[in-house]
Formats: C-alpha cells, sequence, structure tokens
DNA sequence: CGTATTTGACCGGCGC
DNA sequence: GCGCCGGTCAAATACG
C-alpha cells in the first residue's frame, strides 16, 4: 500500500522479546517469541522495511479480523530461505495502538544474516536452533537500506537521548529497550493482560518521556494503524528480535 | 513480465 | 454436533 507521505520519521521507541517452547495442538513443541514493539506516529512510513525490517525477507500471506482486537493480524511468512518455515504474525495491541505484538514461531531453516554490532559476533546461536549466522544471505535490499535507516533514525530520534550511536560497540546496546525506553514481556496466555499490569510501564525507563512524544495515539494516527500491512518494524526490534531469535540472549544493562 | 501483496474462501481445532 | 475463531491457501491485483 501507499505510505501516508509522512516524513521518515518513524518513532519506534522499544521493543521486547520473550521466547519460549511450546505444545502447539498438535502436540509438537513449537518455537514461539512473542515481542512487543513500541512504534510512534509514523509507523506507516515503516512500511518500506517491513518486509525485511529484521534482515530476512517476510512475505505477507494473510490478514485476519482477531476477536476482540480493532486491528488485524499479519501472518508472514520468511522468504529469505527457500522452504523456510519461520513464520512471524503481526499484530497491534487492542490496548494501545502505539505496541505491536509480533509473534515468531518456527526457526528458520537457512542461516540468518545478522547485522549486529561486534558484539553480537561473540554469541553462539543455540545448538536447538541449527542456525549458523552468516551475513551472505542477507537480503541485497535490506542490508544497506536497514543499516542506513536504523542508524538515521536512531541519531533522531532516539540517539540525542541515548547518546550517540557512532560505533559498532555501541549500536548493540545503544538500541536495546533498555536504554530507549518501554517494553514489556508478553505472555503467552494473556498479552494484553501483562501489558496493562507490567510494572515497567510504569517505571518510565530512561528515555521514555522523550519517545512518549511518538507514543499517543492520535485519532487520525488510529487510522493508519488500522493498516497492519503496514509494520512499524523497529531497529532496536531488530537487534533484539535477531540476538534472541537465534541465541535466546537478552543484553542486560544496569539501570 | 516477474514478484509481492491483498483478500475472500477454506480447513481444522476448540468450546459450548 | 455445531458454531466460532485462528491460520493458511490461492486467485486476483498491484507494483517495480
Amino acid at each position: 500500500m501507499e505510505d501516508h507521505g509522512s516524513p521518515k520519521l518513524e518513532s519506534e521507541a522499544s521493543s521486547k522479546l520473550k521466547s519460549e517452547t511450546q505444545l502447539s495442538k498438535k502436540g509438537k513443541m513449537v518455537q514461539k517469541k512473542v515481542v512487543m514493539v513500541r512504534v510512534g506516529e509514523n509507523v506507516s512510513k515503516l512500511k518500506n522495511e517491513g518486509m525485511h525490517s529484521d534482515f530476512l525477507s517476510w512475505r505477507k500471506y494473510g490478514q485476519k479480523p482477531i476477536k476482540g482486537s480493532p486491528y488485524p493480524r499479519g501472518y508472514y511468512r520468511c522468504s529469505t530461505g527457500k522452504g523456510c518455515s519461520a513464520k512471524k504474525q503481526v499484530e497491534r495491541c487492542k490496548t494501545d495502538a502505539t505496541m505491536l505484538i509480533v509473534t515468531y514461531t518456527s526457526n528458520h531453516n537457512h542461516p540468518v544474516p545478522v547485522v549486529l554490532s561486534t558484539t553480537d559476533s561473540v554469541q553462539q546461536p543455540k545448538e536447538s536452533e541449527s542456525e549458523t549466522e552468516t551475513k551472505e544471505d542477507l537480503p541485497a535490499t535490506s542490508k544497506v537500506d536497514d543499516q542506513e535507516w536504523i542508524e538515521e533514525q536512531m541519531n533522531h530520534d532516539l540517539g540525542i537521548n541515548c547518546h550517540q550511536a557512532t560505533n559498532d560497540e555501541n549500536f548493540h546496546y545503544l538500541r536495546s529497550p533498555i536504554c530507549c525506553s518501554e517494553y514489556v514481556i508478553i505472555d503467552q496466555d494473556d498479552p494484553f493482560k501483562l501489558n496493562i499490569e507490567n510494572p515497567l510501564l510504569e517505571e518510565e525507563p530512561l528515555c521514555s518521556a522523550h519517545l512518549k512524544n511518538f507514543s499517543i495515539p492520535k485519532p487520525e494516527e488510529l487510522d493508519i494503524f488500522d493498516e497492519l500491512e503496514e509494520l512499524p518494524m523497529s531497529s532496536t526490534f531488530l537487534n533484539f528480535t535477531m540476538s534472541n531469535f537465534l541465541n535466546e540472549r537478552i543484553p542486560v544493562a544496569p539501570f
């Protein structure tokens, strides 16, 4: 779809990922990771990054209105690797339109490109993941664009408050939710419940004040949110997604 | 023209 | 057993 002509001011502010393995309806153990991503007003702009915002190519194969939520849920399948069964679902939090709920299921059956900081290069993928990280599999369209865009966004939106991201070593952590505001761990059973109750939301993390400027949903913005195909993926989200999806490691910085 | 996205239809699981 | 709901498929459409 078309974006809404908004300037490149995407304002995702934070994300949090929870990963777990759970039994599917069929009794199979499936890995499921739920990420909440706080996005700002300009989510529509992110459409350009939506399909490869986590350095993978995601192909949308469905969208459904979800009971109890005013926003539809989008279904995406990894198209980076042939036959890759990795999927993700993207929906907007019914209680906070600025929050995106991204659920990852299945594993990638191909090397997952990681364009993270040098710190990530130290991390090793879990054996169970059966994934090897290389940067060779990067979609040509995302490799450069995302990096450039991420840096631009960080300098614009977060870097001011959270330090200037000027080198790779800082890259990862500077973009972490720890620095950059609200994030919520989603419970598989009732994500919205935790969204409301999570004390973290009330603690006003470091940069939340700044980020809230982007987070206050205005009526016209909510209209935009109705278009879930506009995938507001965040650079913060990228880092968490990639690092956790592969390594189950969340860098925790002291508050 | 090839590829990605949209969207209605279809299917299976679950609760009543 | 039936209806609801979530997830997937696939044809049509849009886009580069």
